[in-house]
RNA sequence: GCGGGCGUAACUCAAUGGUAGAGUGUCAGCCUUCCAAGCUGAAUGUUGCCGGUUCGAGUCCGGUCGCCCGCUCCA
């Protein structure tokens, strides 16, 4: 920061970070590449190095861990049961009815409008405007009777309300709820309807407070939408301006399974693994003895044409989800939900986002989904949105909206039978309830994990001889470890030849142990500093005659002495293994 | 999608329209007993790509691709 740009601490508490600085290093100590590099790189991509890799898979495991295997370490949930989740792995291609089920395609495959005021989102084709001008107007006069319809077409006339209506029936119903409604001064008595040759328009005559009146429903050209957009009244609020021109979301990579490539191939990449698991809900149940409450985890990677992607990882059009979906009788979702929302946010600070940098947003109630009962995200204060946040995860409440779209669209019967549940028999037994389950979604980005991992753990810090280091948590970092022969003769390569293949033995599962014998010893701390090893054991003279090394600290430059035989304990309890 | 900025070695950057360079890193050798230390040497470029102007283009012009920033968007 310079003295002319100022920045209060409260705002920036990393003001040192510059995301340039941060991805020259993921470049130069490879991290991540820009995918397709040699042929001028692809928008939107990026390639993982050795060390990116190995950060992203240490990443995904910790889900893994915490989340499949031994789900919020072993924690009970709200009704005192221990947490229980099983995995998944689905295919990125689907059925093409998945899509079409989740709302992903046919929603978003035509050009939609935004009603920037209340956030709804409709198809433009859909929009039907309501024109309508006094009986004696120039445009209904007898001679020039089409001229209404050339004005509303041509964009002259502003309709005085909108509608949302998919077919000719539902515009007739949008007609009949006119004539009770005020439109604007306009009190609406009687409308007769008059088809008039078009399927896509009706003029009708109608009375109201102002007389005689001459209406026309009609869907609103494209052409005229985008012209027009500021003057349409939206369809939710009747207020003109909050529109957005019709714009073509095409976010769903498309495909062709098969050999043909015709219209009938056409499949989709999938743009979330949340769909797999409720694809695939019923069979875990009937296969695998799970019991409601239980979640079920799937992770992969998706694909979203992104309209703008940036942020270097952040927003790429083929990114890494891990999701869980975690089933629940309705009336525990509330709490299961908040059970979730706490854990996630545990989790994240547990492997390094601690600080101030990290925080959970509770949704407004303007934001939810009309089938969520909450939604929270992780979010993450990234240079490039400082000092703005960005999303990790988002957990959501779903409610039993995906099984019930799935049951709908599949005809498959998704309802979860509970023999825990219910009235008791005369025998003292439950008699069991069927119920949808709901449905809480902690969604994560791995991507976006390793990059939060990434800049929170980059420090720079002039005062050292390596001014650049990145202060990974050890659970997470690529490397665990370094061995050094502090000078390359006398016994010393030997010695850490033999430790180096110690550690190995023991924590290869976990990462790389390194060894590294070439130039200085500065040197090669630096690097280990800028590659985000935590440890690093030198060997010394007096290695040969003590059975000590020397223990130095990533995050500190601090030394210690340590006996030989103790690193690996050492190390066993640092990395958690 | 719109507007602005920028693309030269792995990284950071130089180079009046006139022979493509430096520092760092990397690698090798020597030397080195704890912090990018020292000495010697080496490799690495169709200057993002394509075209144009010019005797001559890293430099000027057009296009294109990519990255960054601001809008927009992010189901």
């Amino acid at each position: 920061m310079t003295a002319a740009e100022p920045k209060p601490e409260s705002v920036s508490p990393n003001p040192a970070k510059s995301m340039d600085a941060i991805m020259a290093l993921c470049k130069r100590r490879g991290f991540i590449y820009q995918a397709s590099e040699i042929y001028g790189g692809i928008n939107g991509f990026w390639d993982y190095g050795p060390l990116g890799a190995q950060l992203k898979k240490n990443l995904r495991d910790a889900w893994w861990q915490d989340m499949i295997m031994n789900p919020c370490w072993g924690r009970s949930g709200p009704g005192g049961q221990r947490v229980r989740c099983v995995p998944v792995e689905t295919c990125i291609i689907q059925h093409p009815k998945v899509w079409e089920a989740s709302g992903h395609v046919g929603g978003f495959n035509d050009p939609m409008v935004d009603d920037k005021e209340t956030k709804q989102r409709f198809r433009a084709d859909h929009l039907v405007g309501l024109f309508v001008v006094p009986a004696e107007n120039q445009y209904i006069d007898k001679a020039k009777r089409p001229g209404i319809r050339k004005a509303a077409l041509s964009g002259q006339l502003a309709p005085v309300r909108s509608f949302i209506a998919s077919n000719e029936s539902e515009a007739h119903l949008a007609l009949q709820e006119l004539k009770k409604r005020d439109l604007g001064g306009l009190d609406v008595r009687a409308a007769h309807v008059q088809i008039d040759g078009s399927e896509s328009w009706h003029a009708f005559d109608m009375d109201s407070a102002r007389g005689q009146m001459h209406g026309l429903l009609v869907q609103i050209p494209m052409r005229i939408l985008e012209q027009t957009h500021t003057t349409i009244p939206s369809p939710f609020t009747g207020k003109a301006g909050s529109l957005t021109p019709p714009r073509q979301f095409n976010l769903m990579f498309k495909t062709y399974v098969g050999a043909t490539a015709t219209e009938s191939d056409i499949a989709y990449m999938r743009p979330e693994t949340a769909q797999g698991v409720f694809v695939q809900f019923k069979n875990v149940v009937d296969t695998t003895r799970v019991k409601i409450p239980f979640g079920i985890g799937n992770t992969g990677r998706s694909f979203r044409n992104e309209v703008t992607p940036r942020n270097f990882t952040f927003r790429s059009r083929e990114f890494e989800q891990a999701e869980l979906e975690f089933f629940c009788h309705p009336s525990e979702s509330v709490e299961w939900y908040q059970f979730w929302r706490d854990f996630r946010m545990e989790w994240w600070k547990s492997i390094g986002l601690a600080g101030d940098n990290l925080i959970l947003r509770e949704h407004e109630k303007d934001e939810l989904s009309h089938y969520s009962q909450g939604t929270s995200d992780v979010e993450y204060r990234f240079p490039f949105t400082a000092p703005g946040f960005g999303e990790l995860e988002g957990i959501a409440h779903r409610g039993c909206f995906d099984l019930t779209q799935h049951q709908t669209h599949s005809k498959q019967k998704m309802e979860y039978f509970d023999a825990s549940r219910g009235e008791l028999a005369p025998n003292g037994q439950p008699k069991g309830e069927w119920y949808m389950p709901h449905c809480i979604e902690p969604a994560a980005g791995l991507d976006r994990g390793a990059l939060a991992l990434i800049c929170e753990a980059y420090t720079k810090d002039e005062s050292r001889a390596s001014p650049e280091f990145l202060k990974l948590h050890p659970r997470l970092a690529p490397i665990k470890a370094a061995v050094f022969p502090l000078v390359n003769k006398d016994g010393m390569p030997e010695i850490a030849e033999k430790l180096h293949a110690e550690l190995t033995a023991k924590f290869w599962r976990q990462g790389s142990i390194e060894m590294d014998e070439k130039q200085s010893i500065g040197k090669r701390y630096a690097r280990m500093d800028e590659a985000g090893c935590p440890f690093c054991f030198t060997v010394d003279g007096d290695t040969v005659k003590d059975q000590t090394v020397t223990l130095r600290d990533r995050d500190t430059g601090a030394q210690q002495r340590m006996a030989l035989d103790k690193v690996a304990s050492f190390l066993s309890e640092k990395l958690g293994a």
